[in-house]
DNA sequence: CTGTCGCGCGTTTTT
DNA sequence: CGCGCGACAG
């Protein structure tokens, strides 16, 4: 066995993972353990074994990424056809399935996605619609609640209602519901959630699929929500023989706010029945010091299924701490760092500055701008959020769905064409109760807004006669040109960006179509040609040859094709991507990357561990494993730092530094800054001469290097006589520690952390706090 | 129908 | 402080 090329360089954990037997598996994959070449050796040794073959192989991703990433590194490793497996996202094997199925799914074939832009949209027109009070039933909130409810796998009329509001909120969902079925557009957890149903409710076509995937291997499993789960289940129950793989890090679980539960893998354990969980405990990215750093934080956690990182690396650079006076200092002083590492030889884009929130970025960003150092920010709008491109598919959408009344209304005034709010709301009033599209409707309406009306109509029905036949990117071309996207942002002051931004739509259906065939998100081959179609409860089990929905397995057409790529995929955030830039990030966004030098800035109490995870403690363990990921991040050098005054919403912070530093253990650690530092001394003249220099960048670093001449005068000495750090008593809550003071005279406020009683915010001028000790 | 002003708000995010 | 949205005026 030692002899076979696939198996030759695994440690023993890795190759007993690969290895095991075809039935449920839990691997406990640590950061940097080889998580992704276990999975992807794992396929290549069963179908290498001919145990079986590409057809049968299902494997599940979170993002795009991973996905891609898996079918590469497959195809490196064995010659097979990595289309013939169902590899990829969630989302992505949903859509698959849901076209092949999109009759029984009680789907139109030409079904769009929403993206979560496009459900606020729609969730609001709802709202408008109901006449609901957009105070006390906020859009964003009903979205929130809706993808929620879908999530756990509840429909409306099984969400338990507590209250009238909850009850209202229902209703929303209800006809949100109602309104996409019309619309014939899902959106993101419907996909899911359809998928889950159609699965749970046909008997032969799920006995089909679980026949055909002998083997389904999961990533990530521990970002799973409730309903992945039970969408796993439907694939592949448990005792039903199939060799399901699940491989998470529960320490790595950081995606509870949005619906995972870590505790689902426990629950696979048990409910499974993994006679042997495989720990990946080796680590090939991280020297010692940064690993004893990470073991001993995350130690701290209670609830873990144990596992603890090793290397045979040695034990490398000791984790440098930096103090810093204030924002601007840290990100002065990190800039200078990073210009001294860039001048040892490292690659600016092995440079990578983490920080909690993304509001901190700016104050790093103004300081390597300035500085002329090239960084790249992750996060914020990707490719086909941005405006303009929405507006285009949003053509193209109604020329494959006119239905689709939230494209229908993002454009058909897009440029102005003289349709006004007047005449929209006479066409859905028109619409309204004749279970009509808004695109059906136009002839509601007369008048001059009506003959607007008509024009729009008469763009679209010429756009979709006139690209018939035509390729994917004659079809965007002419759609641009007749649409008059082109013409509008040419007369745009700030047009010329945007319309770069639609020539690259149009190279990016080029690149989809040449690339990737139709690309692996679309269904150019029979999905599945011998799945059952038609059925109900009643029905006989079906021949293959009444399977209506494996007829569509025809080739579809490139636009619907496209369409669904982009909805899938958002694309990137940047377009110089290629280039050599320090990367800024958040900690969530830095999950699965690794850098050889890291910084984590902002290592403060309030911010992280974030103020608004203190109050319970699986808020502060998942804060914790967020700081796990962010360590384990780094190959040879981590820096952390801190600061102990922040700019925040316009106001000076005063902080403390972070808990996670107690946790840390002290011989791993360097202090490039004095451990102990008492505050009022330095700290308040160099802040007051980084606000006299206006841009606020100068020789501010951490004290250690403290230019000299000392007017020591802002901020001015609080007259509450309270620090930060300090513990107080307060005759209700009891004995606490101060976090942030805010503020001035009246106006001064206290944050303070009362433990059991939580953590408030107190105005100085009416709570009595008495300073203890 | 467009542009501008002013208010309110402000973890983390993929699909 | 800086952004995004909604209300209102031109």
């Amino acid at each position: 066995m030692q002899d076979d090329p696939l198996l030759r360089n695994l440690n023993p954990e890795q190759l007993a993972a690969v290895t095991l037997p075809a039935q449920p598996a839990l691997i406990l994959a640590g950061a940097g353990s080889g998580k992704t070449r276990v999975l992807t050796t794992r396929i290549a040794w069963l179908l290498q074994q001919g145990a079986i073959t590409p057809g049968g192989v299902m494997a599940v991703t979170f993002t795009n990424k991973a996905a891609k990433e898996m079918m590469t590194r497959l195809s490196a490793m064995l010659p097979v056809n990595v289309r013939g497996m169902w590899i990829g996202t969630f989302h992505g094997l949903c859509n698959r399935f849901l076209r092949a199925h999109w009759k029984l799914a009680g789907l139109p074939q030409s079904f769009q996605i929403l993206d979560t832009a496009d459900q606020l949209s729609a969730v609001k027109r709802i709202v408008k619609a109901m006449n609901l009070d957009e105070e006390r039933y906020v859009p964003k909130q009903l979205s929130w609640f809706i993808a929620g409810s879908k999530e756990e796998g509840l429909r409306p009329r099984d969400v338990p209602v507590r209250d009238e509001h909850t009850r209202k909120m229902v209703e929303v969902y209800q006809a949100y519901e109602d309104q996409c079925q019309r619309e014939g557009v899902v959106d993101f957890a419907e996909l899911m959630l359809r998928t889950y149903e159609l699965l749970r409710d046909n008997d032969p076509l799920r006995a089909h699929y679980q026949h055909r995937f002998s083997h389904v291997l999961v990533d990530e499993f521990q970002d799973t929500n409730r309903l992945q789960y039970a969408w796993l289940k439907m694939f592949a129950p448990p005792g039903n023989g199939q060799g399901v793989f699940a491989v998470g890090d529960d320490d790595q679980s950081i995606y509870g706010f949005r619906g995972a539960l870590v505790g689902n893998m426990a629950d696979f354990e048990r409910e499974y029945r993994v006679e042997r969980v495989v720990k990946l405990e080796q680590n090939y990215r991280s020297f010692g010091n940064i690993l004893d750093a990470a073991n001993a934080l995350i130690a701290h956690n209670s609830r873990r299924l144990g596992k603890n990182l090793r290397t045979d690396a040695g034990p490398g650079e000791p984790v440098r701490v930096v103090e810093s006076t204030s924002d601007f200092g840290e990100a002065q002083w990190v800039l200078e760092e990073i210009q001294q590492l860039h001048r040892g030889g490292l690659a600016r884009k092995e440079i990578a500055l983490l920080y909690r929130s993304n509001a901190q970025s700016r104050v790093i960003e103004s300081a390597l701008f300035n500085a002329g150092i090239p960084y790249r920010v992750y996060g914020g709008l990707r490719f086909f959020e941005r405006a303009e491109v929405k507006h285009a598919l949003a053509y193209l959408r109604l020329i494959e769905n006119p239905n689709d009344d939230t494209s229908f209304l993002r454009v058909v005034n897009f440029p102005a064409r003289g349709i006004g709010a007047r005449t929209i709301e006479q066409l859905q009033d028109a619409a309204r109760g004749t279970g009509r599209s808004l695109y059906q409707s136009v002839g509601a309406v007369a008048g001059k807004g009506g003959s607007n009306l008509a024009g729009f109509v008469g763009l679209v029905e010429r756009l979709r006669e006139r690209t018939r036949g035509l390729t994917l990117r004659e079809i965007i071309e002419h759609m641009l040109h007749d649409a008059g996207l082109i013409d509008f942002y040419r007369t745009e002051k700030e047009g010329q960006d945007r319309i770069e931004n639609l020539e690259e739509l149009v190279n990016a259906a080029e690149a989809f179509v040449t690339q990737e065939g139709f690309g692996k998100d679309a269904v150019a081959l029979p999905v599945d040609e011998h799945a059952p179609g038609t059925l109900s409860g009643d029905a006989p089990a079906p021949g293959p040859d009444l399977t209506p929905d494996a007829e569509t397995g025809e080739i579809v057409s490139p636009l619907a094709a496209f369409l669904t790529h982009a909805a899938l995929e958002a694309g990137d955030n940047q377009a110089q991507a290629g280039q050599d830039a320090v990367q800024l990030m958040t900690v969530h966004s830095a999950k699965g990357l690794e850098f050889d030098a890291v910084f984590i800035t902002g290592m403060e109490e309030g911010l992280f561990p974030h103020e608004n995870a203190l109050s319970d403690s699986d808020g502060l363990e998942e804060e914790r494993r967020l700081m796990y990921v962010a360590i384990t991040r780094a190959r040879q050098r981590l820096y952390l730092s801190f600061s102990q005054t922040r700019m925040l919403h316009g106001q000076t912070r005063y902080n403390v530094k972070s808990r996670f530093f107690d946790e840390l253990p002290e011989h791993a650690l360097k202090w490039l800054t004095p451990k102990q530092q008492g505050f009022g001394s330095g700290f308040a003249r160099e802040y007051q001469q980084a606000w006299q220099r206006g841009s606020g960048f100068g020789s501010m670093v951490g004290a250690g290097r403290v230019a000299p001449a000392p007017p020591p005068l802002v901020p001015k000495a609080p007259s509450h006589g309270l620090r930060v750090g300090q513990s107080v008593f307060h005759t209700k809550f009891g004995e606490g520690l101060i976090l942030t003071l805010e503020g001035q005279g009246d106006d001064a406020r206290a944050q303070v952390n009362f433990g059991r009683h939580g953590m408030k915010w107190l105005a100085l001028s009416v709570a009595k706090l008495t300073p203890v000790d």
